[in-house]
DNA sequence: TGGAATTGATTCGAAGCTTAGATTTAATCA
DNA sequence: TGATTAAATCTAAGCTTCGAATCAATTCCA
């Protein structure tokens, strides 16, 4: 006697069904407001499937099914059509900047919008209260968005230190790293988000091409300038991590002739600045030489080259010579459109972007890279995080459950 | 009167049943003869699809159902399962390396498995006859494999220039790219092959991490370093392309110190041993003295190192300083495992990678990426080609349409 | 040698989804 | 008011997949 011992285990975990959902889903959230027609024309299934799909996805909170039927200012004939939309506030991202000196979280609706913004400066020694110190300022950034915890569906955190797939950083550098990146992919982990813990670079690499200065390449480079250079790789659509999320990190400039160092564009025009003024070499007249010593830095001198000040003018030629070079290596070996200076000073370069493109072409055989500057901001990292929290909720969108549905706002009929 | 004016279009491309089927063969792809159970553990599908499945892919030709049933060594009890396996011949795949002096062209069944290759010697200046050279081959190949030109199901052909992703190549360097690449993409397509023209170093690194020294690995970079050094990278898994295909063109390390210009090993080491000679500075019973001018090259002074030459090993570690810093640079901005010396030198290197390995170990941070030398040799490029006309196979199969179904062939009971 | 035991093939009804087409509904237009 | 229009809704049918029951081909063991 046969007594049926099937076979049955768990099933492919994927269903036709599922796949036509994630499509709608996915369509959703790439147009406003749009009615079952659109819909059909997007996925390429039948109407009744169409209409059956979103008002499950409304029933289970995705979508908002509106009120008005011809609202949408077009005015047309026959009988007026059902009208969804994504419902934004399904849920909640939120994208951290973990930096060495301050804290930054963001909390975004689900079309990406940003809700609130908290950030918490930090003493870059204390390890033990990182953790502590994110959690305070996540929790914070929530209040004022007025998201619950619950809401959330997902983080990703940047962190000044490389990171291998599941978020965790290599020892090295002095602990430098791990103290930067404090177990946070499995702290966050723990509190039922999705989470991914990013280098800071790559996730300003992935702001720059969500929002920034990279839209529309499919290969370029975020280079982060500040006090250290760190860059961020996505070519051809892809983000470049390496073995152990090390792609980016740029000592190896250090073999360039004529750059040395992974010092940043900050810290060179302030090392320089200071060593000029202490040589005796410069005018008395320059900002150079008047700028209080504590506030000489990189926007002193770079301002003052915009207003033709010679001393000025010479260091800047002096950085963008530097800067040439480091892009015709990077631009060079990995063939990119673009490389975008992003970071806080990229809001002040001024002069010395056209003059590092001019010595750049030089440099390589055409056609070289683009440069050009982020126009977003010392927030990149924390904006790029977002970007990244939210691409990770839509690669999950279906198998996620809407926070708090509320099923008594959609028409009756 | 509705006239039903129904809304349909042609629909959503892909069925469940496409998909399932797509998976199945993909197991078959992946392992040896195997019986429903095998499938069923496999694809997670119910006994009575898969068994669907499979009779009706050996209705269209890409699966043969074997005789015996248990003949395959392990004795079990029980009914005795049906068992199906691959047709490695329902179709074949050609692999071209399209060099500058000589074109290569192989044919391979389903299974990767060189059925036949070819090669014509070809004046490098003669740009019309490329493309009649590299068909002429081909056809030399495919009649020695006994494979009918209607039975090749793609073509992947390598060429030393860098390819954008339709297989064109840019106009540049003098011409040289377009008269290597003559238009070889739409010539193979029209022929109804499906086409990949791909750049040779991006082949040689493909060709590692299915069979080489890359196995294994999901980061590390393929250095083809003949008469002139060229990189394919792989990081993440993924080939690493760039903009144009230029990704791995290696003129910016002319700007890395102690490097200066992209010759190879072999067109340097040839040069020094001249230069050497010239300047009389060589030991009388050197084999840098005595070897006959015209074969004095790479091999010889690798060979003579080996053998304790002191001129030699000075060579020698001067080409592992040099070497050294391109691994420094490109192991380090791209932060792979491994690094492979492909290509034709790869088989005679000897002391030249360890000692490159100490060198590099001092100019990195630990850990530094592993050197180590292909043992695929000269084909490499050809090698690489046969794979990715594989990988293209395989990702369409279940579009494509099996040579010669033996259908007499198949197992009545 | 013959009946368990075992393993897999076959068969078949049920359930889940998608679809095309028919029908109904809600609007505009004349 | 009725024709026209575009969309929703309904319905029956088809395709796949699934699970269970049944059948088939062996081995194991008394």
């Amino acid at each position: 006697m046969s007594r049926g011992v099937t076979e049955s285990a768990d099933r492919a975990a994927f269903s036709l069904k599922r796949v036509n959902a994630a499509a709608l889903l996915d369509f959703a959230w790439r147009t406003e407001a749009y009615t079952a027609s659109d819909a059909i024309a997007a996925t390429r299934l039948a109407r009744s499937t169409v209409i059956t799909l979103c008002d499950e996805l409304v029933e289970r909170g995705w979508l908002a099914e509106l009120p008005n039927a011809r609202a949408a200012g077009e005015y047309r004939k026959g009988r007026p059509a059902r009208r969804y939309e994504l419902r934004a506030d399904a849920g909640a991202v939120l994208g951290v900047d973990a930096g060495q000196h301050c804290v930054t979280a963001a909390v975004a609706d689900l079309r990406g919008r940003e809700l609130a913004r908290a950030a918490t400066e930090i003493d870059p020694d204390g390890a033990v209260r990182r953790a502590a110190v994110t959690d305070a300022t996540i929790d914070r950034a929530l209040a004022s968005a007025g998201v619950p915890p619950s809401a959330v569906m997902s983080i990703a955190v940047g962190v000044p230190a490389p990171t291998d797939a599941d978020g965790g950083s290599p020892d090295g550098e002095h602990e430098f790293w791990s103290r930067m990146n404090p177990g946070f992919a499995a702290h966050f982990r723990e509190r039922g988000w999705l989470t991914e813990v990013e280098n800071d670079a790559n996730l300003a690499a992935i702001a720059e091409g969500a929002l920034g200065a990279g839209v529309g390449a499919s290969s370029y480079i975020a280079l982060m300038s500040g006090e250290r250079f760190g860059a961020g790789y996505v070519v051809d659509g892809h983000l470049v991590r390496g073995r152990r999320g090390g792609a980016g990190e740029l000592r190896a400039l250090a073999l360039v002739e004529g750059v040395g160092s992974t010092e940043g564009i900050g810290a060179l025009l302030r090392e320089w600045a200071v060593d000029l003024r202490r040589s005796g070499a410069v005018d008395e007249s320059s900002p150079l030489a008047t700028t209080p010593r504590a506030r000489l830095g990189a926007e002193v001198v770079l301002r003052a080259a915009e207003s033709g000040d010679p001393d000025a003018l010479r260091l800047v030629d002096r950085m963008a010579e530097r800067l040439a070079r480091i892009c015709a290596v990077l631009g060079g070996l990995l063939d990119v459109e673009r490389i975008v200076f992003s970071g806080a000073v990229a809001e002040s370069l001024g002069l010395l972007l056209p003059r590092t493109a001019a010595r750049l072409d030089e440099l390589t055989h055409p056609p070289a890279p683009r440069l050009v500057a982020s126009p977003l901001g010392g927030g990149v990292v924390s904006l790029g995080a977002l970007a990244r929290a939210l691409e990770i909720v839509r690669a999950h969108a279906i198998g996620l459950e809407p926070a708090a549905p509320i099923r008594e706002q959609t028409i009756p009929f």
